[in-house]
DNA sequence: ACCTTGACGGTTC
DNA sequence: GGAACCGCCAAGG
């Protein structure tokens, strides 16, 4: 049976919105929800991202990693686990990371309006 | 039904 | 820069 029903209501869309980021490129957890259709609720972003299936979600893996905050840096404590996990995924897609910070100007995603539309589903 | 918690963000100083 | 403050609101206890 489809396990749908039991994903929280927006988290659909925040996830589908997430895989849209390209490789190499980053988005803000503002960002996101604005492109989910959910303006304002940044915070909700970052807990859904936390609640991903381990197996990932319709058979694919959602590049988390790609999301950080406004001001260009992972959002987790300094030298954490899960910053160094961040970190290392994003150098992996040669996304320069210094201090925990990545500059924007160079690596935040633009979206191209026309192919938001083709790709979002709701 | 009430209260607290967030992988946040904009404003202000 | 950066830190303090407040607004935001779905989830979970």
């Amino acid at each position: 049976m489809s396990n749908t029903k039991l994903i929280k209501p927006h988290y659909d869309q925040i996830w589908q919105t997430v895989q849209l980021i390209p490789t190499g490129k980053v988005a803000c957890y503002g960002q996101i929800a604005d492109l989910a259709g959910l303006p304002g609720r940044a915070r909700l972003v970052g807990k859904s991202l936390g609640q991903i299936p381990n197996s990932g979600w319709q058979g694919k893996l959602v590049p988390w990693h790609r999301v950080i905050n406004s001001q260009g840096k992972i959002s987790f404590p300094i030298n954490s686990p899960f910053f160094l996990t961040q970190k290392e995924l994003l150098q992996d897609e040669d996304i320069v990371v210094i201090g925990g910070k990545i500059k924007l100007k160079d690596f935040q995603w633009q979206p191209d309006f026309n192919e938001l539309l083709f790709s979002l589903k709701f």
